[in-house]
DNA sequence: GAGCCTCGAGTTCC
DNA sequence: CTCGAGGCTC
C-alpha cells in the first residue's frame, strides 16, 4: 500500500496514486471543517497529510494535480496563514539606476520588437510604492482570495485582512469571470506617524518605517487588528485574467478605476524616453509631498501585444523596469575589520561599524567581500572607489544594496588619521592558523586547515543541521556552537551518538529540562532515517548544492551506487567518470569536488562514520514506461506561460523524454511558445512536429 | 568565445 | 540580495 511507504520510496505510479488519495482525503476534511464545524481528522493529522502531499509534489513536480490540496483555499487556519500558489507567478522587476540604463532599456525593447529608433513606442510611468505587493483574485465579480507575494510562486492567504482595507472592493461589476488584480498595500506617511504615536502611548512596538508598519499590519492573525490600521491599496497590474479588458496598460488601469480601485494619480502615458525621464524628475521633485513612500518610478511598455511578444526572462518581464531613486546613504566610522571563516574555508572580511541609521534601519556590520574589495579593486582588476582602499578608522559611506544588505560605497580619505595603515589581509586562518591560500582566478582566500580548523567544522555542522539538509529540530546554530565548544559534537556522526553519550551532561546545562532534552533527542532520532538527497547535501561538499544533490540522488538512486561510482571514477578514463559527466548539470568541477572528497581518507572516514549510523533512503528511479513521450527528444523554445523552464524540463524528463537545447532531425517535438524564433523555424525546415505549450501539456496528460 | 541562465555561497537585519 | 562561477547554447 503506497500510503504506508515513505515518500522517497514511492515509484512514480504510486506517487500519482498517493496524490489522488490525498487530494480526496484533504478535500473531505476541508469540507467537514468548514461546513459542519466537525473535523473528521485532527488538525495534526491534517497537517501531516498535507505535508506528505507537498513532499510528494516536490519530488515529482510533474505529477502535481490541477486540484492539488496545496493550492486550495480555506484550509484550517492554524497558527500561521495558509499558503496559496499564484496561478501566474508574481515576478520582480529589473532595475535601472541612471538615465543611460533607461535609454538602454528602450533600445533593447526596440531591437527585440524590430522597431526603428523613431517608431512610436509608448510607455506608462508611475511611482513605485514602497509597500508590499498583494494579489486579489476575483471570480464572477467576487473577491475570493488575497495572497501576498511570498517567494513569487507561493504566498500567504491574507484574505480576511485584505478585506478590511477600504481601498479594496469586495465585489466588482463588469469584470471578466476571473480577474486577478495586483497592486501595493501601503501606509500613508501621515497615518504612519499617527500610528507610531499611538503605539508609543500604549507602550507597544514602534515601527521603523511605513513599509514595516504596513507589512506588520497586514500579517496580523487577528483581522480586527488589521482593520484598526490605516492601510491603503493601489492597483497597478494583473495576474490571471479570463478575457482581455483592454489592449494597453493605460486602458487596463482605466478599467481598474471603473471597477472601483485606486490607481495612482501620478501615472502618465509617455510617448518616448525624454517624456519618461521628465516624468521621473517631476515625481522625484515631489517625492516628499506625495504623502507616501516611494523608491522609484516604474516604466512599462503600454501596448499589451508588445508586452506579450517581449515576454519574460527567468525572473523579470522584459517589458518593464524600475527606475530606482539613488539609495539612501550615510557616513559612519569603520571601527574594525574582522575575518569570518565559512564552511568552505573562505575568509570573508566584515566591517564593524559605529551603528548608524540607513533607510530606517540601524546598521552595524557590512560585508567587505574580499581582499581586493578592501584594496579598491573588483574581481576583474578594475578600480572601484577610484582605487581608494579602506582602512580601520576610516569614515565610510554606507548604503543598503537592494534596500537590504549593507555595503560600503565610498571612503573619505581626507578624514583619515595620520599613520592609518592599509589593511593587511591575513595570510593565515584567524581561527586555526593554517595557511590561507588564494587559488588562481579565485577572488577569495581559503583556509587550508580543512579538518583541523574549528571554524570550518562548526560551519559545516551548522550546514548539516540546516533546513535543506538534516533539518534537526532543536539543533540550530546556537546549539551547535555550544555543543562543539564543549566537545560533545565535533562531526556529524557525533550527533547520532549524542543521546547515548551526553544525556547526563546536557541535563546539567542551563535551560535544558527533561522536556527540552526529550524534544532534542526526538528531533535527532527522526532524522536517523534520511532521504539520499538530503544526506548528500548535508555533507557540505563544495559546488554540491541542494539542486545538484537532488539531481545525483535521482540519477544514482542509492548510497551504495554513489560510493561505487565515485570510487571507480578516480580514473578519468573509467566508464564511471564518463557516466558522472554525462549527467545534465554535472561538469568537471563538480565531478572533481565529489571524487576528491570521497577518496580522501580523512573525509571518507567522517562520512562513513555518519552513514554507518543512518538509514539512507533510496530515491526511487523514475519509471515512465507508459508515457506517450518516453524516449522522445523534445526542445522547448520561446516563452512558456504555464510553467518555468525548470518545471517543463522536469515534467518532460519525469515522463522519460530527453530535453535538448537545439533542434536537429532527431528531435521529435518542438514546444514553441510566444517569441519562438530560430528554433521553431529550423524545426519547420526539418519537418519536426511543432506543438504549443497547451498541446504539449495535453500530450503528457496534464 | 561570448552571453545567458541557474545555482551556490556568503551576508544582514527583524 | 548579490556576486561569482559553472554549465550550456549560439
Amino acid at each position: 500500500m503506497p500510503e504506508n511507504k515513505s515518500v522517497s520510496e514511492l515509484t512514480k505510479q504510486e506517487a500519482a496514486q498517493e496524490l489522488e488519495r490525498l487530494a480526496a482525503l484533504l478535500k473531505t476534511a476541508n469540507t467537514a471543517y468548514h461546513q459542519d464545524d466537525a473535523p473528521e481528522i485532527s488538525d495534526a493529522e491534517y497537517d501531516r497529510q498535507k505535508r506528505r502531499n507537498l513532499e510528494i509534489e516536490t519530488l515529482f513536480p510533474a505529477l502535481k494535480r490541477k486540484d492539488s490540496p496545496t493550492d486550495q483555499v480555506g484550509a484550517p487556519l492554524g497558527e500561521t496563514f495558509s499558503k496559496i500558489r499564484h496561478s501566474v507567478r508574481m515576478l520582480s522587476l529589473g532595475n535601472a539606476f541612471d538615465d543611460q540604463d533607461v535609454v538602454d532599456f528602450d533600445t533593447s525593447i526596440r531591437k527585440f520588437l524590430g522597431l526603428e529608433g523613431d517608431a512610436p513606442l509608448a510607455y506608462t510611468a508611475e511611482p513605485k510604492i514602497d509597500g508590499l505587493s498583494l494579489a486579489l483574485r476575483f471570480e464572477n465579480g467576487r473577491l475570493v482570495h488575497a495572497v501576498t507575494r511570498g517567494d513569487g510562486q507561493v504566498g500567504e492567504n491574507v484574505t480576511k485582512n485584505a478585506m478590511t482595507i477600504p481601498d479594496i472592493p469586495h465585489t466588482i461589476s463588469g469584470a471578466p469571470s476571473v480577474l486577478e488584480v495586483r497592486g501595493e498595500v501601503y501606509m500613508a506617511t501621515e497615518d504612519f506617524t499617527k500610528l507610531n504615536a499611538q503605539q508609543t502611548a500604549s507602550g507597544s512596538k514602534v515601527f521603523a518605517n511605513p513599509r514595516n508598519a504596513a507589512a506588520g499590519s497586514l500579517r496580523q492573525l487577528d483581522a480586527s487588528v488589521t482593520a484598526s490600521r490605516p492601510l491603503r491599496f493601489f492597483a497597478y497590474a494583473w495576474g490571471e485574467i479570463s478575457e482581455p479588458i483592454s489592449d494597453t496598460q493605460t486602458g487596463v488601469l482605466e478599467k481598474f478605476k471603473e471597477f472601483g480601485f485606486s490607481v495612482n494619480s501620478r501615472t502618465n502615458t509617455c510617448q518616448n524616453v525624454d517624456q519618461i525621464l521628465a516624468h521621473y524628475r517631476a515625481i522625484s521633485d515631489d517625492r516628499s509631498e506625495l504623502g507616501y513612500d516611494i523608491d522609484g518610478v516604474v516604466y512599462k511598455v503600454d501596448r499589451l501585444d508588445y508586452q506579450e511578444k517581449l515576454g519574460f526572462r527567468s525572473t523579470t518581464p522584459r517589458w518593464a523596469i524600475a527606475h530606482k531613486f539613488p539609495a539612501e546613504k550615510a557616513w559612519t566610522r569603520l571601527e574594525a575589520i574582522d575575518i569570518q571563516v565559512g564552511r568552505t574555508g573562505a575568509l570573508s572580511p566584515v566591517a564593524r561599524l559605529a551603528p548608524i541609521t540607513v533607510g530606517g534601519v540601524v546598521v552595524s556590520n557590512a560585508t567587505l567581500h574580499n581582499e581586493d574589495y578592501i584594496a579598491g579593486r573588483d574581481s576583474k582588476g578594475n578600480l572601484i572607489r577610484d582605487g581608494r582602499d579602506i582602512r580601520v578608522g576610516d569614515w565610510v559611506e554606507i548604503y543598503r544594496a537592494g534596500d537590504v544588505i549593507p555595503k560600503i560605497s565610498d571612503v573619505d580619505v581626507s578624514k583619515r588619521e595620520d599613520g592609518a595603515q592599509p589593511f593587511k589581509f591575513p595570510s593565515r586562518c584567524p581561527v586555526c592558523n593554517s595557511i590561507a591560500l588564494r587559488e588562481d582566478g579565485d577572488s577569495v582566500a581559503r583556509c587550508t586547515g580543512g579538518f583541523v580548523c574549528d571554524a570550518q567544522a562548526v560551519e559545516r555542522l551548522k550546514h548539516f543541521v540546516g533546513r535543506s539538509a538534516f533539518d534537526i529540530d532543536g539543533l540550530g546554530d546556537k546549539q551547535i556552537e555550544q555543543f562543539f565548544e564543549r566537545g560533545w559534537i565535533k562531526k556529524p556522526g557525533d550527533i547520532f551518538r549524542f543521546a547515548a553519550q551526553h544525556a547526563q551532561d546536557l541535563s546539567k546545562l542551563d535551560g535544558y529540562g527533561d522536556k527540552s532534552i526529550d524534544n532534542l533527542f526526538t528531533g535527532i532520532e527522526e532524522r536517523r532515517t534520511i532521504p539520499l538527497n538530503r544526506f548528500l547535501f548535508g555533507l557540505g561538499i563544495r559546488h554540491l548544492g541542494e539542486t545538484s544533490s537532488a539531481l545525483l540522488a535521482r540519477f544514482f538512486s542509492s548510497w551504495d551506487r554513489i560510493k561505487e561510482v565515485l570510487g571507480a571514477a578516480q580514473d578519468e578514463n573509467s566508464a564511471e567518470y564518463a557516466e558522472l559527466l554525462s549527467i545534465d548539470g554535472v561538469g568537471e568541477v563538480m565531478a572533481r569536488a565529489l571524487i576528491d572528497t570521497f577518496n580522501d581518507s580523512q573525509q571518507r572516514a567522517v562520512i562513513d562514520d555518519l552513514a554507518d549510523q543512518l538509514t539512507i533512503e533510496d530515491i526511487a528511479q523514475v519509471d515512465h514506461g507508459d508515457s506517450d513521450v518516453a524516449g522522445k527528444i523534445v526542445v522547448f523554445t520561446g516563452t512558456l506561460e504555464q510553467m518555468t523552464r525548470a518545471e517543463a524540463k522536469a515534467g518532460a524528463e519525469a515522463r522519460g523524454a530527453k530535453v535538448s537545447g537545439s533542434v536537429s532531425k532527431k528531435t521529435d517535438y518542438v514546444i514553441a511558445g510566444p517569441g519562438a524564433g530560430s528554433k521553431a523555424k529550423k524545426a519547420e525546415e526539418l519537418g519536426v512536429t511543432i506543438v504549443s505549450e497547451a498541446e504539449w501539456l495535453d500530450l503528457i496528460g496534464r
